[in-house]
DNA sequence: CTTTGCATTAACAGAATTGTTAAATAAATT
DNA sequence: AATTTATTTAACAATTCTGTTAATGCAAAG
């Protein structure tokens, strides 16, 4: 035989389970469904699995590291002064989001459904942004007092950049239609995107 | 008897099913969970509106109106000179989308999860938006051209824009208890977050 | 007051979906 | 090879959810 292309039914099981519930969400998906696009009966689901709800926990733990680290790249490298830091944070942040570009809306969705099931990941991300928050304003005032920049909050500001390099990933599929030939190239928009971004928290923190 | 608060049953069917649609979706929605909420027995529910699907029909019929104007809304009073118009905008979609604060989400990911349901409202705001864009890209350009403001592609405006506007509010129950004391007045916070929208994209588009 | 039509309820039927089990097969270990 | 362990299948059980129906109540119109 060929040395096998191994990827176990466990495996396939998982990343089917992983189309389907980001496209569906856990309630919309099933279990059948999944079973079929991993192209096993649905008897091995739960075989690997036992149940739906054990399935999904394994997709959010898979995911739950790259949520993580993408929150914490908006903060950008530390080591940099500050300007430069959150050009930086923008940019990290925005690659990892086209990355995952499914994840965000999955995620929101089910902390919104089920806000009960994710409070080990929520109180993490809530006691580390704060002393981030606290540190990068302190960073922000003291450049602000150099006038190397607009004196601006930073909760603010991490809002706006959230909502700028997020969005456009929720949208996608809605919009492409509707904006003429601007997305046809996926790499070339992805790009386009970014730069503008980038411009446009500049531009909002530029001493004016 | 009282001049009585005839809220009728049907009404108040209605009513649950939207928040309940608006919360967890259409396939996470039950039809008993919302014949509950209303304060009826299930089969009045199908009494009234037959199935889940036709209930479900009645409260996008509802909201579609809404969509509509506030997408029509973010491209401002066109009598007004273009730099005052995307002010306009932006402040008249934020106010739209402040006061159904639930709805976006919701319509984004039913468009995601059944696009083929929607092609009449789809259709309708591909024709427009392909007329409106054209037009305002010409306004930007001779702006631009009298060195009014910066020369930018309006659909990349248009997506700033809506991701400004309808993002903080999609993440608003997760980002609250991260957010300190910034978000704990919700009408206080929406003011500002208005005007912070508003200040990020005239920064965007000011002559530079 | 009785007939008509709408509103309401409870009980039930059907379908879809999740989950189990026991038997069969394959793979690994001794 | 014999024994044990893991994988796979098909059939089925249980539950949940949607939708129906037939009986009952109730209010207005004649």
């Amino acid at each position: 035989m060929i040395e096998q292309e191994k990827i176990s039914k466990e495996q396939l099981i998982l990343e089917a389970a992983e189309q389907e519930f980001f496209i569906k969400g856990y309630d919309g998906a099933r279990t059948t469904s999944i079973a079929q696009r991993a192209g096993v009966t649905h008897a091995m689901l739960h075989y690997y699995y036992r149940t739906k709800e054990q399935l999904f926990e394994r997709i959010i733990e898979k995911n739950a590291k790259t949520i993580a680290e993408t929150m914490l790249a908006v903060m950008g490298n530390p080591s940099m002064p500050i300007v430069e830091r959150l050009k930086d944070g923008i940019s990290a942040h925005f690659d990892l989001v086209a990355t995952n570009p499914l994840l965000p809306r999955f995620f929101l969705n089910e902390i919104i459904a089920r806000p009960e099931r994710y409070n080990l990941l929520y109180d993490k991300i809530k006691s580390v942004a704060g002393v981030l928050f606290a540190s990068m304003q302190c960073e922000i005032d003291a450049a602000a007092e150099r006038g190397e920049m607009e004196r601006v909050d930073i909760r603010m500001l991490f809002m706006s950049i959230l909502s700028l390099n997020v969005f456009p990933f929720i949208i996608h599929d809605f919009a492409q239609p509707v904006m003429g030939d601007l997305m046809a190239d996926r790499e070339q928009f992805i790009q386009q995107r970014k730069a503008e971004n980038i411009e446009t928290i500049m531009q909002r923190i530029k001493k004016m």
